[in-house]
DNA sequence: CATGAATGAGAGTTCATTCAT
DNA sequence: TATGAATGAACTCTCATTCAT
């Protein structure tokens, strides 16, 4: 009961990440979701409230996954300059290797009243918090920029990745997202780091946007 | 005649702008923009050719004039660098002194199918443009790094830009969007400038996110 | 379920039937026919694709079913002459029978932008290769004039029923159309039988339009 | 002024008649028919009372003229057998001639739900007196079955044209109706003239519909 | 739990008609 | 008379949601 319940909530759920990512979260149907997942239209009312906790849930539940899963990588790395450039990493490859869901996140999210103009959005505040998490580790070992506020590098660091990922989704995720990996690390190192320690890190340059 | 056409145009543009930016653009009923311009709903469509259009215009009507005025602004300006200053103080400003065109420009546009699907945006494109003239000229100048391609410089300055106005608009637009345009300078200017030169500019500080 | 269906789809027919005769096609609120029919407005697109569909499948239904009854009514007829009075006298009973079906098929279906220019109406074309069939046997059975083209004939024999039918339903259906069944005989027989075999049959008559 | 008037009355109401006949009465728009005539839409109601009116009209106008030329005519013919033989001719040549004419009188005219449901039509029933007449001296002189009421009779002569010009326009008016006329006099003559008299006239066809 | 037929509120858009100029 | 910008009532169709089976 509990696994068949739990599958086939997975099933909508993925089924909706499939559907708003290809048409848009306003021209996507219910009943074209539950059609892509199996499932009869009502069937999705007995998981989700409506059209809009769907989109919501698709949000919490994959950032909820991501997050667990990136503390845990972290966890691995050594100092706070090691520790942003595997998040920058892994926040592209994420993405990269997940399109629809970049889609999903990037575009059709911000669709959704609830989700705009509801101030929770929670995971995307423990997501921050993790960032700060890493600036604040940084700061004590000396290696950024201490003058700077937390709050706000926090969210430098969040926008440039996410704007990346946005203009790679909004260019039709034709170029390797991955491949800019490095030179985000470097500009965003530059922008926190302290004077002396940065310098010369990366001239690397491949693939570009048109 | 002529006066009497275009500022009708003008009152239902407005009146789309405040509209969109208090609803959202799908919550947006057309007789709601008709009233707040004073109109009738039918008028409305002597203007624009139906729903979509009018949001797609305000975009195309405002870019167009920002760019006009930024780039006669910037004329006005010496080397790359004072420009790029000037340019982030602008884009602010303008957004900061109309916070419904700001919500509309970082939200509601992108829900507008027509826009986000279709490449065009050749606006916005020229915009890019205005950036990458700047980004050109610091290199000619030698003062930024010439060994980042323009195209994804201009993209980052952008990027960075659109992520602190979105990120603003969605917090509720309710602390000094200018007040950061120094440590924006700051961090952009880390950057992008050649090594040499930078250092030691901003740690001012005031007012932060939260 | 089945039946069900089946049940609602023949409601919904029967309806509009009834709506388009009084009012009109352009006239008829697609609500009209929903609350006619005792559904809602929505449930009248689950069975047609849109308003004209309904005005097509009305014609094309009901001319299947009629064309059936005919054929088979008519094989227990022997000869030509036969047939066709019979075939006369059932159209007219089958209009006088259902005057609502009359005024839809003679004036309603004719609005149908999509019925008047489409160059189908496959059902009309049977009809008239029932006409066509008795036409020639006529000829084969040399009761009926060889040297008039069979296309012709059983267009003119159709057009007079046709036409009856017409100054009927415009008049408000308020005499016994079966009553000129003889007449129309009479007529239409003096113009497509022989000369030999003709004279002298009707001089019935009795009830007179105005 | 009078005549400024009345021509601009007649070039609105050829326009009408050619907008009409083009797209059908419920999909013209009364701003096509005022581009057509090259006047102002408000122009049309100084001369019009509304949509309908201008309908209504093209069919008042039309016949008017019309039976004044048949009458005039037919007053040059000599036995009523001669008169229908020449209204039949006049009848599908003037539809010929006039091809959107046909198409308003004999299709969208019919869509006007005032032309329809009204039981008015004053010009009609000139017209069927006009063959009415025909059949009365046709009966005083013997000629035609006296048995037969005349009311009939005449409607059964209208109806057979009526038709004929009906198949005519709806099959896209691409063959030559005045290539009928001889059958159709053949054959109406036959359903309403004395036995002796008839017999043996027509035997002329040629291009036939399909 | 699952279904999917039925619901019905709701919105964009059209276009005949008006009326200030 | 003539204009044509403005009006706003009205209608078709969609689709999220429900509920009897």
């Amino acid at each position: 009961m509990r696994n068949k319940s739990a599958e086939k909530y997975q099933r909508i759920l993925d089924a909706a990440v499939k559907v708003f990512a290809q048409k848009g979260f306003f021209q996507s149907k219910v009943s074209e979701i539950a059609k892509e997942a199996g499932v009869a239209d009502g069937t999705i009312y007995l998981y989700f409230k409506n059209k809009d906790d769907l989109l919501i849930s698709i949000f919490e539940i994959k950032m909820q996954e991501v997050i667990a899963h990136f503390r845990a990588a972290l966890n691995q790395q050594g100092d706070a300059v090691a520790k942003l450039k595997h998040l920058i990493h892994m926040h592209l490859e994420e993405f990269q290797a997940n399109p629809d869901l970049a889609a999903v996140f990037q575009v059709e999210l911000r669709q959704s009243s609830r989700f705009m103009h509801e101030s929770e959005k929670m995971e995307l505040k423990l997501y921050l918090d993790l960032i700060g998490e890493i600036v604040e580790q940084g700061q004590r070992e000396h290696l950024f920029r201490d003058e700077l506020p937390v709050g706000l590098i926090k969210r430098f660091i969040f926008g440039t990745l996410d704007e990346i990922v946005s203009t790679w989704v909004l260019a039709g995720r034709r170029y390797d997202l991955r491949a800019q990996a490095d030179l985000v690390v470097d500009l965003l190192l530059r922008g926190v780091q302290r004077d002396c320690e940065v310098r010369g890190q990366g001239n690397q340059q491949q693939e570009v946007v048109q």
